[in-house]
RNA sequence: GUACCCGUAGCUCAGCCUGGUUAGAGCACCUGGUUGUGGCCCAGGGUGUCGCGGGUUCAAAUCCCGUCGGGUACCCCA
């Protein structure tokens, strides 16, 4: 009665990664995907960071304890299946952070050493409607370091950072930062925040109001024009922590001036997430969209003692990999593809079939890379698949060859061919003859 | 959840406003251009439920309604 069954698609804001250029979605092609991803490995490891790879889903009260409860995140954006007869519903991760803080405690790392620095890098989920630069099943990397109160991590994971963007050609970003004080002084803050605001709350945006009650700080991430320039002479948080605070917001500052990394202070940054305190910042890109941040990130001095881990500081930071592949593409500096494969072989007639996939295997079994025809095809339409591949060497088997127990090679930049035995193609196509 | 835009070949799109010959272009793909050899060139090949369903009409890719899907933006963030 339905007609015939509708073609399988992929849910909403998911998208599939392919081996070619398809569309004129970055985030689609595996060539982008591998550039970011080893820029990503070798400025961590350049800096002593570890990887971590901590499971895609944790017990949904991991999330609602750190990442808040009143964050948007936790109210309407997380994926929660039931577990099973017991306790505690399961969500996959709408980050990473208290999924990597969990794991530090958990397997008694700080028993080791008192001070990590690690990265992650992986799929996160969140319930919301996708645009340019989101989806619901997004990549994050992100840094972590933790057991230490250093204003100079804060400098470092955003120097981490940078150098990743100018590693893949992403060269223009402006980056913000701000503190937002520590337990000790952000009561305050929040009082005179509201003193300020309450005379003139009935003119603000409906969610400015609700703001108000149950996140006063978030009044200040307004983007309703009205709202944002009344905030303009809002009491700012930067101006009213404690010495302590102070004093380290000004470290950081000196930092960054001290490794040439241009940075504004944007007293309107708030995180969106409860567990930071000091400096947060972030990265933005004038080549994206609306949804323009390329990181985001700060201190969280109080987390890791509240998960049930020892009373130290940490820094890190997380990062959307869909939208640095989007600024790498407005960057203009196209991915370098995979090398191209080492040989192509033909199979010169029926009867050398059968050798042609005992040399191709022969040479792969060598270290080489290379592919051959499966559809006995033509010799002309099996080296039109020789150049398709970028192959460098066809490696031809035909009567000939069979008889005298060789290949013939033939160079495809250049064309120039030769007979010989197997191994000494092998040695040739790898570079060790000549 | 709301608003606006879009849905024609593998890809990018034209055709739609002003319904009417066999639904097109470029790229991609396939075959051939004689003996076992690519690219360039030449000759040929359409590979398509015009998203889906209904309506109007003698006639619908084209007009109307609905629906599904996608995009962008608001919100929020990576």
């Amino acid at each position: 009665m339905s007609g015939p069954s509708p073609n399988p698609r992929r849910p909403e804001g998911t998208y599939d990664v392919l081996p070619v250029p398809h569309g004129s979605q970055p985030e689609e092609r595996l060539a982008g995907w591998l550039a970011l991803e080893s820029a990503v490995r070798s400025v961590c490891a350049r800096y002593g960071y570890q990887e971590i790879r901590p499971p895609l889903f944790e017990h949904t009260s991991l999330f609602a304890k750190s990442t808040g409860e009143v964050t948007d995140i936790v109210e309407k954006e997380m994926f929660t299946v039931p577990s099973r007869g017991e306790g505690d519903s399961y969500t996959f991760r709408p980050e990473i952070t208290p999924g990597a803080i969990r794991l530090l405690i958990e397997n008694r790392l700080f028993q080791q050493k008192a001070f990590w620095k690690v990265w992650y890098w992986g799929p996160n989920f969140r319930y919301e409607r996708p645009q340019k630069g989101r989806y619901r099943q997004f990549v994050q990397m992100g840094v972590e370091a933790v057991g230490s109160h250093d204003p100079l991590l804060d400098v470092e994971t955003m120097a981490v950072y940078a150098e990743i963007l100018r590693l893949v050609g992403v060269m223009k970003f402006d980056v913000r930062i701000n503190t937002m004080g520590c337990p000790a002084c952000r009561g305050g803050y929040r009082e005179a925040l509201r003193a300020f605001l309450e005379p003139h709350l009935a003119s603000y945006c409906g969610n400015c109001r609700r703001r108000f009650e149950r996140n006063v700080l978030r009044v200040l991430d307004c983007k309703v024009p009205e709202d944002a320039r009344r905030n303009e002479s809002a009491p700012a948080i930067a101006d009213q922590v404690c010495a302590g605070c102070r004093a380290h917001f000004e470290a950081v500052q000196a930092g960054l001036r001290s490794v040439g990394l241009a940075f504004a202070v944007d007293k309107k940054i708030v995180r969106g997430l409860d567990y930071y305190t000091r400096t947060v910042y972030e990265f933005a890109s004038p080549l994206l969209g609306a949804q323009n941040a390329l990181v985001g990130g700060g201190r969280y001095d109080t987390l890791v003692a509240s998960m049930g881990g020892p009373d130290v500081g940490a820094v890190g930071f997380a990062a959307g990999a869909e939208r640095v592949l989007l600024a790498m593409r407005e960057s203009g500096r196209p991915a370098a593809g995979l090398p191209p494969p080492d040989f192509f072989a033909v199979a010169a007639d029926e009867a050398a079939r059968g050798e042609i996939f005992l040399a191709a295997q022969t040479m792969r079994a060598a270290g080489l890379s290379g592919d051959l025809d499966y559809e006995r095809r033509s010799v002309k339409a099996q080296m039109r698949a020789a150049n398709k591949t970028g192959a460098r060497y066809a490696v031809f088997i035909g009567a000939e060859e069979l008889a005298r127990r060789a290949v013939k090679i033939k160079r495809m930049e250049g064309g120039d061919e030769g007979v010989m035995s197997l191994d000494e193609a092998i040695r040739v196509i790898k570079g060790e003859t000549r």
